[in-house]
RNA sequence: GGCCCGUUCGUCUAUCGGCUAGGACGCCAGGUUUUCAUCCUGGUAAGAGGGGUUCGAUUCCCCUACGGGCUACCA
């Protein structure tokens, strides 16, 4: 019987979640959920400093609300917690001692000062200085130090603890993605897995945190691709078996150069996150405010970079995780395309009924006391291409618009004037249906029927743009339209 | 600078040695709708460049270029 899948998304908690984090969450809920497998949360805050407040609860929100529901959390707890890597302290310290005993890992003394300025040093020179097998006997550590001089340091001076990268070694690992891959030792230096606040470093808390939680498949940003052969070495300095590894392509700007990172949003007009999110000067709107459905924003992630040679486009969640492996995801990195979120937005609009309409307005909170009623989203439902300002673009449902003065100045002669005026007088005698509102219309009509709806459209919305006009008349109701009618003839 | 990854229409992609290179978004044109939108039909547009391997390369290999990432006691 092959082990469980289970499958991690770990953040740190820097700020709100991105596009980019929630892919790999949802590349990796889907794996797990495919395979009757866990998906599981964990946070990875061992970088006191860069903790910004309100994160971990803003990233908890954000799954949910597009439906990527953990099993396992630090909120909903599980079998193989602490699940927030602060937690864990003990932990490390208990393996990183192994690994010391075993000899693949050293303590180090060097000042941060001291180690810049052989950086620079090398630069001026041209070369790089890597803390490694050539250059670690030179250094401050319990390699190049007497045993007694390093028991004194331990007690005395703040330390870390390094991984003892082999001289000269081919490193081949396998990427899901990518395929084999070979690094040379001799391009990776001894990293730090323990800081001397006491805390692991990604590195480490990392490989242990996915053995110790039995994950199975690590899929993860491509910016931790350069580490792997770390971290393959790691597991195997503890004699543990690799999970299987998937660096997936990352998220760029729709144009110019670089990741898709936050002030993009602001730049193209557009969200970059799922929820709005606030932080002292800061202040993004997210998809959900926007009008994005969350189930588009995870079809649209899904297929930023992952697509099936059936030429699918519109998936539901369900859909997604029968279809989705790990394989046919993408090699290159992907530039963000709005219209198209847009576009699959409005298609999945179109799907749902006007009531299911109404009940997502109302938990999005759009607007308070607007009353949308079915007939109102009936009558604009085709031109629905997202949920949000609502009573801004169809303004006109819910009460009477400023007439756009140019269009009124041209089409508003004595000839239009004095249509109106007699279309508003029968329909004072007579409102009816639809059908009848039309067949009076073209009775009053001197002016032919293409001008008299016209200006019948003006005066009703605007502006020449909205939906039939006399379904409108009738959803307006006689009063609403007399008045709008009368207060252009005034 | 060094190392790693990548490169098919403007964008997201299909093709796993036989290609008149397919689809989707966008854009353009036409039709339906006596507005707009929807919808339908059609069009536009691509294998970074150079070498190999091969009967045959978008597909395999090498070089170059370009893009991205990493190069922290950040993740």
């Amino acid at each position: 019987m092959p082990s469980p899948v289970r499958v991690r998304f770990a953040p740190s908690p820097t700020g709100p979640l991105h596009v980019g984090g929630l892919r790999t969450a949802l590349y990796n809920y889907l794996l797990a959920k495919k395979n009757s497998g866990s998906f599981i949360l964990r946070i990875e805050d061992t970088d006191t400093k860069r903790e910004v407040e309100g994160s971990y609860k803003y990233i908890e929100e954000a799954l949910n609300w597009c439906g990527l529901t953990p099993d396992e959390s630090p909120s909903l707890g599980g079998e193989y917690g602490p699940y927030k890597q602060s937690e864990r302290k003990g932990i490390y310290k208990e393996y990183i001692n192994e690994l010391i005993e075993n000899g693949s890992a050293y303590y180090a003394f060097d000042r941060a000062e001291d180690l810049d300025k052989h950086r620079k040093n090398h630069e001026k020179r041209g070369k790089t200085f890597i803390y490694n097998a050539h250059n670690r006997l030179k250094l401050v550590n319990s390699l190049s130090l007497k045993k007694n001089e390093v028991e004194d340091l331990l007690k005395t001076t703040p330390y870390v603890v390094r991984f003892r990268m082999p001289e000269e070694k081919v490193i081949g690992f396998y990427d899901e993605i990518r395929g084999k891959i070979e690094v040379s030792s001799r391009e990776l230096d001894d990293k730090v897995l323990f800081k001397s606040d006491q805390m692991p470093t990604y590195h480490f808390a990392n490989v242990v945190d996915d053995h110790l939680m039995n994950i199975s498949h690590v899929i993860r940003g491509e910016e931790w691709l350069p580490s792997l052969p770390l971290h393959v070495l790691l597991y195997k300095s503890f004699g543990w078996s690799p999970p299987s590894f998937a660096h997936i392509p990352l998220i760029l700007k729709p144009s110019g150069k670089g990741k898709l990172s936050k002030r993009d949003g602001k730049k193209f007009g557009f969200p970059v996150f799922p929820l709005k999110w606030e932080n002292g000067e800061e202040e993004y709107v997210g998809f959900k405010e926007f009008g994005i459905l969350p189930e588009v924003l995870i079809n649209y992630m899904a297929l930023l970079g992952w697509s099936k040679r059936d030429n699918k486009e519109v998936y539901l969640i369900d859909e997604l995780i029968e279809s989705f492996d790990i394989d046919s995801v993408g090699k290159s990195g992907v530039k963000f395309d709005f219209e198209k979120l847009i576009w699959l937005n409005t298609q999945h609009i179109q799907k749902l009924s006007s009531e299911d309409i109404i009940k997502r307005l109302s938990e999005l909170g759009e607007e308070n006391g607007l009353a949308v009623s079915k007939d109102a989203i009936d009558l604009i439902k085709p031109r629905l291409d997202r949920l949000g300002d609502i009573e801004i673009e169809y303004g006109y449902l819910f009460g009477q618009q400023e007439v756009e003065t140019g269009l009124k100045h041209k089409l508003m002669n004595d000839d239009s004037l004095s249509f109106l005026r007699k279309y508003k007088t029968a329909l004072e005698k007579s409102f009816g249906n639809a059908e009848e509102l039309k067949a009076l219309l073209n009775e009053c009509s001197t002016i032919g029927f293409g001008k008299s709806m016209g200006a019948m459209r003006l005066c009703l919305v605007g502006k020449l743009a909205g939906p039939d006009l006399f379904e409108l008349m009738v959803f307006l109701g006689k009063d609403e339209v007399l008045k709008r009618v009368g207060s252009i003839l005034v």
